[in-house]
RNA sequence: GCCGGUGUAGCUCAGCGGUAGAGCACUCGAUUCGUAAUCGAGCGGUCGUCGGUUCAAAUCCGACCACCGGCUCCA
């Protein structure tokens, strides 16, 4: 058999040639530093049989894919580890059952049914019975075995393992990697790759968290124990890794809505139900009266809604059915259920049925910010992120089937201009889509209706050349989903806004408009969201800009120093003249040195501080130090206001 | 909701069987200073809550609550 190596030679191998035997074929020099290779554009060790005339491109501990192939050998390490642990508590190894443990950006996991809880106090000794078998040097073998002995190896030991086996395809070859032998070393199901032996596995690592996990991510089946590790191929990459988390900590949401006195969580009022301080409501507001002109500006009529509902709605809408459990309970009124609001849709249908629709009204774009309450699971409340009570920048825009494409349009539009407004470029849309086969109770048939929405949204995002992806599953009952995505300090990929079509939520409601023919039709609905919720929105901005806030939003703009109480006279004509310019400007007149002052203004992220003295005084003058930023330069007082509101007003 | 962890002054933390401490913040006094912390004094806690063990509990045990990291969920 033949291989394509990456400069377009031909290597001939014996048929069954692994990578290794072809990283031999070139040179011994190659064959000792190789540890897997890219085959067809697939990473493969050095193990797994090569297809024929593949592509083929030998790596060695210098490509970066490198890091896939010992962070999943790490996995099975670390499995080890951990058998040899409980083996210390007199437990046979089989009585630690292993369910799947992959490789995830920047580390590794296992997934693990112990017979014991496993606490964070295990994992020193875990990491350190891991370094023993990195320093052994086990070396690893991989072998295939019928499907009948692969379920035999496990049957009645292992239920995740036979499981597994059992949902293979039948054709699907069934892999094993071992590592060491049966004193000292591991086997494991596994389609691979793996590092060649354990001591080519860079020593940089560390176990960071023990979390639980259901069997196959679904909440009825068993809660396994999941140890989570991170790996790097140096240390300065894992040292890197680290600095940031530390960093990301800082940047936290939650840590500078405290230190900024932006907004607080209280027990007293009730978990998940924040609460806006001054500081934090300003910036709030001036947020929502940005969204209001814009979408002044975009043809959207405000409306206001009441925070509850008769339970009828939410029966007419057909939501209870699928969201009663993630609802406050009802209220019993005059023998009537009234229930809070966990959406605005159905009101703002109401609104819309108030009077006969014509065409000519369509598309009807009602908005509000609306406050809606939902009993989310108290583990996973989140600061502002997750919380039972928030308000979102919420819009419904009625309008008939031909017009769906262009409305997405321009709800996509809008997206950017409002992003990047807000300084936000690394965003993308994700489309939801259903899952007929494997949840017709909740998407029921496919039929036209989502075929037709489901092209009218992608037609939307390929003419404006968005950038998007798309998911199979997470749509809702009534119609496809559109999500915007985004990149949280710590990485991670977030939901920070979502849209729908809705075609089946107006028929229940019996909406109407008469067309141009004079006949009724069922308008469509787009439910749509620029900021998502006023709340998680402001939580991402915050962690985005660090508290850094643009001088339109902050709510201190400027900090004047005076430098002895002597300037104290003079820095109040200032701040009263800035004020008359609707600037928002601070006096600190405490009994500080100047340098205190400076920094508590620095700590506040202040974005001007401006220091006056005897200097200042005297010509007219301020002294200007923009947060962040040693530099300092002199204004004169009327330059200054000019050119804040100059800023302000080109919202920077 | 589930698994693991953590709860001591407003904040960051020490104390881990003998009756509560530091720094910062706050208040008062002194200082009046040129670009990231002036000095001193004072105020402040039923040690998350409830129960148990003990002569004695912040400290040991149990239950509950809240928060943190995950899982599930997210109209």
């Amino acid at each position: 058999m033949q291989a394509v190596l990456p400069d377009g030679r031909t290597l001939e191998l014996k048929p069954g040639a692994t990578a290794a035997d072809a990283a031999k074929a070139i040179g011994p020099g190659l064959a000792k530093a190789a540890v897997g290779a890219i085959v067809n554009g697939e990473l493969y060790d050095l193990f797994k049989p090569l297809p024929e005339r593949a592509e083929l491109r030998i790596l060695t501990d210098k490509d970066p894919e490198y890091a896939q192939l010992f962070r999943h050998t790490l996995a099975h390490v670390m499995a080890q580890a951990v058998r040899e642990l409980f083996a210390e508590r007199g437990y046979a190894p089989e009585q630690v059952k292993l369910a799947i443990g992959p490789v995830i950006e920047n580390g590794f996991y296992y997934d693990i049914d112990a017979p014991e809880p496993l606490h964070e106090e295990d994992l020193p000794p875990i990491e350190a019975k891991m370094r023993q078998i990195l320093a052994a040097d086990l070396p690893l073998e991989r072998f295939v075995l019928p499907r009948s002995e692969a379920l035999q190896r496990y049957e009645g030991v292992d239920p995740y393992k036979t499981e597994l086996i059992q949902d293979l395809p039948e054709d699907e070859e069934i892999s094993f990697y071992r590592q060491g032998d049966e004193r000292f070393g591991f086997t494991d199901l596994c389609r691979g790759p793996h590092v060649p032996s354990t001591g080519r596995i860079p020593p940089h690592f560390k176990l960071t968290s023990i979390a639980g996990a259901y069997w196959r991510g679904d909440a009825r089946r068993p809660m396994l124990q999941r140890i989570y590790g991170i790996a790097f191929r140096t240390k300065e990459e894992l040292e890197h890794y680290l600095w940031q988390q530390e960093e990301a900590k800082k940047r936290d949401h939650r840590r500078l809505g405290a230190e900024l006195e932006l907004f607080t969580i209280s027990e007293e009022v009730g978990k998940g139900l924040p609460l806006w301080l001054p500081r934090g409501a300003f910036i709030r507001r001036q947020m929502e009266n940005y969204m209001y002109e814009k979408e002044q500006e975009h043809g959207y009529h405000y409306v206001y809604t009441p925070h509850i509902a008769n339970a009828r709605l939410y029966y007419t809408s057909g939501h209870l059915p699928y969201y009663k459990d993630d609802m406050y309970a009802p209220i019993e009124i005059e023998g009537e259920e009234y229930y809070l609001k966990p959406m605005n849709c159905p009101h703002h249908h109401i609104i819309y049925k108030a009077r006969p629709r014509s065409y000519r009204e369509l598309p009807l774009r009602l908005a509000e910010f609306g406050t809606v309450y939902r009993f989310e699971l108290s583990g996973t409340l989140t600061g502002l992120t997750r919380a039972r009570g928030f308000t979102q920048n919420d819009a419904h825009i009625y309008c008939s089937r031909a017009q769906v494409t262009e409305e997405f349009i321009k709800v996509i539009q809008l997206f950017d201009e409002v992003y990047r407004d807000f300084g936000i470029s690394d965003y993308w849309f994700r489309l939801s889509l259903p899952d007929f086969e494997n949840n017709p109770e909740k998407f029921g048939q496919e039929n036209d209706n989502w075929r037709d929405s489901i092209a009218a949204i992608r037609k939307a995002l390929e003419l404006t050349g968005a950038r998007y992806e798309e998911g199979i599953g997470e749509a809702t009952f009534y119609g496809p989903k559109l999500d915007v995505q985004i990149r949280s300090v710590l990485g991670k990929e977030e939901t920070i806004a979502t849209n729908q079509l809705d075609f089946i939520v107006p028929e229940r409601f019996g909406l109407e408009f008469t067309n141009e023919k004079g006949q009724k039709e069922t308008p469509v609905v787009i439910h749509r969201a620029i900021m998502g919720s006023f709340d998680r929105f402001f939580a991402f901005y915050l962690e985005h800009t660090a508290g850094n806030f643009p001088l339109w939003l902050s709510p201190i703009q400027a900090v004047l120093v005076p430098i002895a109480d002597r300037h104290l006279e003079y820095a109040q004509k200032v701040a009263a003249e800035m004020r008359k310019h609707r600037l928002r400007v601070e006096i600190d007149s405490r009994s500080e040195r100047m340098n205190a002052k400076i920094r508590d203004a620095e700590l506040q992220k202040i974005p001007l501080i401006l220091v006056v003295g005897d200097k200042e005084a005297e010509a007219g003058t301020v002294n200007v130090r923009e947060r962040q930023v040693k530099a300092q330069r002199s204004l004169a007082v009327a330059a200054l206001i000019e050119e804040m509101s100059q800023r302000v007003a080109a919202r920077r």
